[in-house]
DNA sequence: CGCCACGTTGAAGGTGCTCAATTGAAGTGG
DNA sequence: CCACTTCAATTGAGCACCTTCAACGTGGCG
């Protein structure tokens, strides 16, 4: 339904929660809970809708996913951007809480809830899974809550540029998302984003190398920003 | 430290999270991990720092607890409100990642870290919990990056109103907090918070009955609001 | 009674939004 | 290979909402 999986190349290249993925593959997830399956999705494809019966779990393999939910108006909010290892999906009640949609193409692992609501193993995970989750919300709630629209956008691309291989002198941050999802998960529009991308850049801090590519060129007053004034 | 612990009438008015401790008591939380304290805070009483040592869990028995996040220049960010049966105080790291404060005089029971980590029927707990806290952070990032002020006050009391007992035909809400922490929770002003509970009442939708006491008079326009525009 | 903290109200200004036009990039067909 | 289409991103102008700064009101407690 998109233009989607020929351009597989971003999929590695997303970047988000990169650190994750390897002490997951270490806790043996993969093994522990039988009754997985696993799918491929087209960039931009919907996973499930809001509001959906939540009789499973999903983990991203690789590739990205982002939740998001919907007022009755139609305003979105990002609420959770998932990379490589992350668990998404589960729900306290019956219904899917957000819907998520892939921002690359991606590889999802699907587990039957009642299964894995047994496993001892899974529910270690999960907790762990989940308390990194609440910690990058916690995060995040203070960014939309307390920061300008150019410290959000500071904030964003040092997230981006920390989930990959960190210490880079000048990370090249590939964005998997358009600039209305850019602006839909720091609570902006889309031309507050498109303004702060140009005044970082008019700056010098920045550097847009192709559209969805940006050289984070001084690091040090990037984060200036991104921390407070 | 405060001129706390006499206002304990506050105690049981909080409604944060009613719900939950019966589910937790059902759960058979108390027992089941052992050295576990229980300490008494007062109001506004500072129960850790961020950044402090994380080698202690913590419940919420009664009272309330928000935790926050501030900036380096000083702008704050409640990031979450909690009731009974609310954890708190888990980190993935060595540290604290928020600070944690009584919005009432409040007992806390606290567990050792290791302990916890070791109890399967302590991981699947903290996994359920966390799961319904991650959950009212999506709402919560909702209303940080997208609603109005109306809006995000308009929720704010339909929230700790429907915490309450529900189903009440006006339902009367205590405020746990002062102005302040109520815009540090909303991502607002004080004066801003302060305007829309006057503009609620202008328009009868609420009545102040005290300062900290809030009759919702018509729920389904709050609704309204609260939703979308 | 008067202090002090909290809350309310007012006026002015700024940040980000809305609406609109322009530019740019990518894919299609002649 | 180059117009033409299409959609995303950028840029501009005006305005609205919320913030800032300041004054005033209120309630609790010494």
């Amino acid at each position: 339904m998109n233009t989607a999986v020929q351009r597989s190349q971003l999929n590695d290249s997303v970047g988000l929660g990169d650190c994750l993925a390897p002490e997951f593959r270490a806790l043996g997830l993969e093994p522990v809970v039988r009754g997985s399956t696993v799918a491929q999705y087209a960039q931009h494809a919907t996973i499930f809708f809001e509001g959906d019966p939540a009789d499973t779990i999903c983990q991203v393999i690789d590739g990205a996913v982002m939740l998001y939910k919907l007022l009755p108006d139609g305003r979105r909010q990002v609420v959770e951007l998932l990379g490589p290892g992350d668990i998404f999906g589960f729900a306290r009640g019956a219904c899917r809480d957000a819907s998520a949609e892939t921002l690359t193409a991606a590889r999802i692992r699907t587990y039957d809830r009642r299964g894995a609501e047994r496993s001892c193993g899974f529910q270690r995970l999960l907790a762990r899974q989940m308390l990194a989750q609440l910690e990058a919300m916690h995060e995040h709630a203070v960014l939309l809550g307390r920061k300008s629209a150019m410290e959000r956008v500071a904030s964003f691309l040092l997230q981006l540029a920390s989930a990959r291989r960190a210490t880079d002198e000048r990370p090249v941050v590939r964005l998997p998302m358009t600039r209305q999802e850019i602006a839909d998960y720091l609570g902006l529009t889309i031309e507050t984003v498109s303004r702060s991308f140009s005044e970082l850049k008019r700056r010098g801090l920045i550097a847009l190398e192709k559209q969805d590519r940006v050289r984070i060129v001084d690091v040090e007053a990037m984060n200036d920003i991104a921390g407070a004034a």
